[in-house]
DNA sequence: AATTATTTTTAGGCAAGCCTAAAAATATAA
DNA sequence: TTATATTTTTAGGCTTGCCTAAAAATAATT
């Protein structure tokens, strides 16, 4: 209905979700693998690849799995930007959580316009990244290197400062909350558990406890 | 997938093509009118119509119309205050100019989150209209009087303020700025010409010549 | 009242995206 | 290699929302 439907939202849904799995390198993926992650019945996938293959928005070879061409890495690339910077109007002009916005910019991604896209940008800006440290790519499709790590990387007795985090679910958001740990947050690791790999750190000059999949999932500039 | 999906995309359009047909007091609805109004087939609105009436969002009488329910005239006050706060926030944040706006608002319009509008309304500072002129319901639904008539209803030598228009149309808005016409500009009626109804007016201080058709869309304060 | 014109509904189809169930292909294990 | 398990595809259905064509109802004319 609205210019012209490069791809539909389903569409758009799947062409990120392969982006997603796929990783910076592009990856094939599995049908099943997108299955699970969209929550959608294998056979839909089968159809849906079938059908961006068409659009050549992607690469199928059976028992071999999916890939995105350029073209749609390019789609990809501008939705990821879409929901990054809206995610950051919700939050730095709207006053919203951290973990409130990722539900709300999923639908905001599907909104069709460069033209708001890059204005809002501009309003914004051109931050490098969202709300959750994750890096948004410009204008061009370009996407700037974070440097951020993950905090179950660190040694003992290393040091570094919270920069995002590898999650958007927002159990893990609130959770951190709880434990007064944000983008910003100054860590140390105190002591590695050697049987769970579980942390025990001092943020912000506060001891805490990490189990190691928490840790993972928090992302730090190492000092 | 998002809250509960009080009605779908389509059906919001159906309510909102309703509403806007009813006028302020909310008569009853032809099937034609509705298909005209959308661009659908009349079959088409005969369907959708039993659907919403199903739905208690709207009542419908053979060979008299379709009406909204209280339920459905909330829903299409909602829509409409959406609308109308999304193209506030692309003409006053954004750098928008009036005659772009309508359409990427009829795409934001469509995002589910009470929350998300509330906030914007208070971002933008609660206004009372947007950049057409056109009343923003509040958070209740109310909707204040504005006290605008149209240009085509003053007589000659009586004068006004524009205050907003009665046509999102963007050839129509793009003449208006073309003709220097926007809100805040001061019209004095001139000379009505009797066979036509076409007025010589001057807007602020420079003469112009404007059809009946033209000035029965500006809507000015009357002074 | 009867004819004509208009409006509205019914009937039957189509495309998108999802589903389940079953078949086929591939991978793993014995 | 053969048997078992997993993954993937095909086949057939469902819902939404649109379409066209034809039938039916209502309104307007004569």
């Amino acid at each position: 209905m609205y210019l012209c439907s490069v791809a539909t939202l389903a569409e758009e849904d799947y062409i990120k979700a392969i982006y997603s799995l796929s990783g910076i390198d592009g990856n094939p993926i599995s049908t099943s693998s997108i299955s699970g992650y969209l929550g959608v019945n294998p056979a839909s996938v089968s159809g849906m690849v079938k059908k961006l293959s068409a659009k050549k928005l992607l690469e199928y070879k059976r028992s071999h799995g999916t890939s995105l061409t350029a073209k749609g890495k390019k789609l990809a690339i501008g939705i990821v930007r879409k929901h990054r910077l809206w995610e950051t109007f919700l939050v730095e002009k709207l006053g919203f959580s951290w973990e409130e916005v990722h539900d709300l910019a999923e639908q905001l991604e599907h909104i069709r316009s460069e033209d708001l896209i890059n204005r809002l940008d501009g309003y914004l800006g051109f931050p490098k990244t969202d709300p959750h440290g994750d890096p948004i790519p410009d204008k061009s499709g370009k996407i700037a290197q974070t440097g951020l790590i993950s905090l179950s990387k660190l040694g003992s007795g290393e040091n570094g400062v919270v920069g995002g985090v590898g999650n958007q679910d927002s159990k893990f958001l609130k959770h951190l909350n709880q434990l007064k740990v944000g983008i910003g947050s100054e860590v140390k690791v105190l002591n590695i558990n050697d049987f769970d790999k579980s942390i025990e750190a001092s943020i912000d000059g506060k001891k805490i406890f990490l189990s190691d999949k928490l840790a993972s999932q928090i992302l730090i500039f190492k000092d």
